[in-house]
DNA sequence: TTTAGCACTCGAGAAGATAGAGTGCTAAAC
DNA sequence: GTTTAGCACTCTATCTTCTCGAGTGCTAAA
């Protein structure tokens, strides 16, 4: 049974106040402060309706109605009118993200901390998965002797780099040299073929390398871990602290369950990356309360969306707040952040 | 007026009382856990010159007492027996950082990580203080026409790396040119001594540097800036969301304060940097409820300890927690994690 | 289908009552 | 001088009771 046009008006009212203050509306209440034509009795009858098909509950029976995780759904899905963002706000979040960044590592951070700030919820930023992209360079820098840092560059401008140890007794040359065959063997490879094998071709088919085999098997190995863990996810979470003064959270024992799950970068990075297949070809991901499967954040929700790094990578941003949050604001605000990550990074 | 000796049995015996169950401690709790060989009443006079002298506070008439800020003090100072961790603890944290570490950076977080598993407080690490380390090796690696990675190693093994930006028609090698110049010019120089000055000799010292004026210029700013940014200081800082389920912080407002505080990492190094100041010398410092400059950390005492490397640098490790905390155990655990990392970084 | 009217429900908060842990003081005992 | 028993007093935490009022659902009329 679809709803009729006043009663999708009744249950985005409902939730537009419950949104503001965080209290169960009444049909009195209603009536004040929306210009409804019709009788708080009328409203009455359908707020019953509304609960009977699940879109609302009540917390008890002489309290007003809240939102049910339905009626929330309903409202991000066909009710609310996503506003463009105000251009102040649009210039606020411009300016934060103004500084020229060589590092993606850091206009994500930047734009975590512009979107915590501007939201006033939790956001997040995973830094992009990395195994459809390829590997550009490989520098090996010895330290100090049995000390290399070995250094990976990406396609879309992602560096990492990581320490590894060696034999000490290997030169300056003997290392560059054999971080030049694998830069040379592998460049341009995707990452999700580079293995164990490919690395030991691209360095052994390299005539310049001249080194017993066990040995050079042992640097290779450690070349290789230092490309895998170019691959790591990196979660840049913030804001978390803001949502101890929502009335929701008041209650300590919720608190600890939600900050608990969200100690866990990889869980939270796991669920994005879930959602973000689950919805695929969707402008922005919406969870709210239990559809979220990360324990503890049943009174929240969580809205995603996917930045590209030069059409091909691509990554998430997204907010975590209470289920009572200000969606159409939220989802401006994490858009204006996309289109911003993806300006800064088209070019390169 | 001194404290006679059974006026420090009996403010040992409220503070450890306290401590376990976060109760105002009264004088027949007190007679009935301990072996006071006097009565209740004694203890009561002893207890209301212990208030008079300002090592007790009463929550209220009726209850009982608890420990002053001051009456902690005096606890850590000259009460509380510093107790040799267990070996199984010992073991413990042996384990969760036996894995080798070739960066200090990980070794830190490692070790906080620990910390905070150990203790069930929040724990943090901050990276040394390098001003007083030398630059070992620079080395420019281009990524990209315009795009450069320079890489700072200094003394104690500490690897830092900054992409910048320079003029895109600079080809590799007369980056890796400069890069050397600079690096044979100031490597063995203290980080504090290099200037914008001192980079610019060093590089036009060099013959076979052979660029215009202004243009070494520039690239030479942004060496310089990446040395310099190579001693900002890191905090790892874990744990927070513990202290949630402490009674101390059962109101949501006081955790607000102090997480608020908490997630200025900068605020909290400068206060470590200052307390370590001013007890140079001490094995680890502590500092308690109000002796804590710190907003919102007025209910928590403060651990921290120094760590070194090599002899020279020195970083610090601690932990905040309840001023109603097992202080012994935490200072045997803090000072094992110390010379678990001294050892660590001894034997470079 | 809408509306006015009304009895009913239930939680929030005020008010009062009670229990008990703990205190401080006094006067006697050591 | 120090210690102790005894006792009146204080204050909070908790429980119960009560009332208020917002909100509901139902009925019957418009």
């Amino acid at each position: 049974m679809a709803l009729d046009n006043r009663k999708k008006e009744v249950l985005q009212a409902i939730v537009d106040d419950y949104v503001a203050n965080c209290e169960p509306v009444g049909s009195k209440a209603l009536i004040d402060r929306h210009d409804f034509m019709v009788s708080s009795a009328t409203l009455r009858n359908d707020m019953a309706e509304l609960e009977q098909m699940g879109y609302l509950e009540k917390p008890h029976t002489s309290a007003g109605r809240i939102p049910s995780d339905k009626g929330y759904r309903e409202y991000v899905d066909s009710l609310m009118k996503v506003d463009k963002l105000s251009d102040e706000e649009g210039k606020e979040i411009k300016e934060k993200l103004s500084v020229s960044f060589d590092e993606i590592a850091s206009l994500l951070k930047a734009a975590s901390s512009a979107l915590a700030d501007q939201t006033g919820y939790i956001s997040l930023a995973v830094t992009p998965k990395l195994t459809s992209s390829y590997l550009t360079q490989l520098k090996m820098l010895m330290i100090e002797p049995g000390k290399v840092l070995v250094v990976v560059v990406l396609s879309a401008g992602v560096v990492k780099n990581r320490m590894v140890r060696i034999p000490d007794f290997l030169t300056q040359e003997q290392v560059a040299q054999i971080g030049n065959a694998v830069e040379q063997g592998l460049s341009g490879m995707p990452l999700s073929e580079i293995s164990l094998i490919t690395v030991a071709t691209a360095a052994k088919g390299n005539q310049k390398v001249e080194l017993p085999d066990a040995l050079l098997n042992q640097v290779l190995y450690e070349a290789y871990t230092a490309i895998k863990q170019a691959d790591n996810l990196d979660v840049y979470m913030q804001g978390k602290h803001r949502m101890l003064s929502l009335p929701e959270f008041s209650d300590t024992k919720r608190a600890q369950g939600l900050f608990d799950t969200l100690s866990h970068d990889g869980l939270v990075a796991g669920y994005v990356d879930e959602v973000t297949k689950q919805d695929e070809k969707k402008e922005y991901m919406i969870r709210i309360g239990q559809e979220i499967t990360l324990e503890g954040l049943d009174e929240c929700s969580f809205i995603t969306t996917t930045y590209n790094v030069g059409g091909k990578v691509a990554g998430n941003i997204g907010v975590i707040g209470p289920k009572r949050m200000e969606y159409s604001k939220v989802i401006s605000q994490i858009n204006f952040v996309r289109m911003m990550i993806d300006e800064k990074l088209k070019q390169p």
